[in-house]
DNA sequence: CCAATTATTGACCAAAGAGTCAGGATCAGG
DNA sequence: CCTGATCCTGACTCTTTGGTCAATAATTGG
């Protein structure tokens, strides 16, 4: 995970900030900001809740830094489409980058997914501040390709939406797609196939 | 909503019962099974915290009252899928269908939503049960179409997945959709236009 | 090796919230 | 208008949980 202010940390307090981050990042997945208790928390990182609360004011910085730490992480692929790039071939690649990231962060994906289905009211802010403004970056790119004939037109923002929901989906309802599917399958590598199918047919001018 | 059983219901529990469910469907939409309190829904219903458990034996049972009872509303515009219609046609309505599902019904989309990122504990026979009993069904029917080339050859199961995660995207996520596209959008009817092209694309053979 | 700082914890506290219950209010049928 | 059944609630209990704190243990730098 990407803390870096290490500034004045000492070895034991970057130790234990981060192994706090990880155990909250994975009871927080699991059970969302009001189902997860500091003690499952402490108990994911091996300490005990007061030593908990002595890194963190409280459950809701825990939180909110998780959030705002992993947000670039989150969102970078979407800054990595490169203008000068092959369009279709880069929202192909954009779309694997999704898809690979739901499957080798699922719990980051149902961290977002918690929150903002609660109304986000953690990331107000940031959804029609930054987020958009990364996002209206990529349109642009995307429009411009279209306009140039490059890519075939359709609305940027909502093949956008596409992108995240049907990529999310695989990590944050995984436990349906499994269930729906049984056993003997690979949902991520299947759907690795369905949308580069998917965006190819879409997308191709 | 649609509760049926009133066998030997009084008018009373009939109106309380569907006024607590009514409310309990708000509260956990909003705030998930942990993060609703029997004192919210019971303000919701404008009763009693006592009184609705007098009719409710626990939090529990409300909740798992209110999945069972929606989800064959939810589940329904996959069974009406014509094995006797006009492929393309029959695809486009159910996508219709569950956007508009998403669009007046986004309080059950997100009560799901829940239930699922949380690994489903009340769903989890049904998952695997009925649900994907509804699922092969409609999947057999698709497989035969595009077995007769009136439709285009995709994943059955994995087109399925994405309708249902971009349809509910709009519902589930509906803070983000609105946060990035800013005022002065209609996201379900500028959906509604980009899944029909999507599938279209996808589908025509 | 010795302070001073940092780290850790057991034992608390207070608030929230699920669920109970005895008794009172209301209502429906006679 | 009476009575038994249904409905409703104030006041309660018990558990969980976020958070505090004083005391103890480790660590670190001089």
């Amino acid at each position: 995970m990407g803390e870096q202010d290490d500034r004045g940390l000492t070895r034991i307090q970057r130790r234990n900030r981060e192994l706090i981050l990880e155990g909250a990042l994975t009871v927080f997945s699991n059970s969302g900001f009001r189902g997860a208790t500091i003690d499952q928390i402490a108990g994911e990182a091996g300490l005990s809740k007061p030593n908990v609360l002595y890194y963190f004011a409280s459950k809701d910085e825990i939180h909110k830094t998780l959030l705002t730490t992993l947000l670039d992480m989150w969102l970078a692929p979407l800054s990595n489409i490169d203008p000068e790039g092959e369009p279709l071939q880069e929202v192909l690649d954009y779309v694997a980058a999704k898809l690979r990231m739901s499957r080798q962060y699922p719990r980051e994906s149902r961290l977002f997914a918690y929150e903002i289905l609660r109304g986000a009211p953690h990331l107000t802010e940031i959804l029609g501040g930054r987020l958009r403004g990364t996002v209206e970056d990529a349109v642009a790119i995307l429009q411009d390709w279209m306009q140039s004939g490059r890519l075939r037109n359709v609305e940027p923002h909502h093949l956008i939406f596409s992108i995240w929901s049907m990529t999310q989906h695989y990590a944050d309802f995984e436990v349906q797609v499994r269930a729906v599917l049984g056993k003997g399958h690979d949902p991520f590598s299947e759907a690795q196939e369905f949308l580069d199918d998917l965006y190819r047919r879409l997308l191709s001018p």
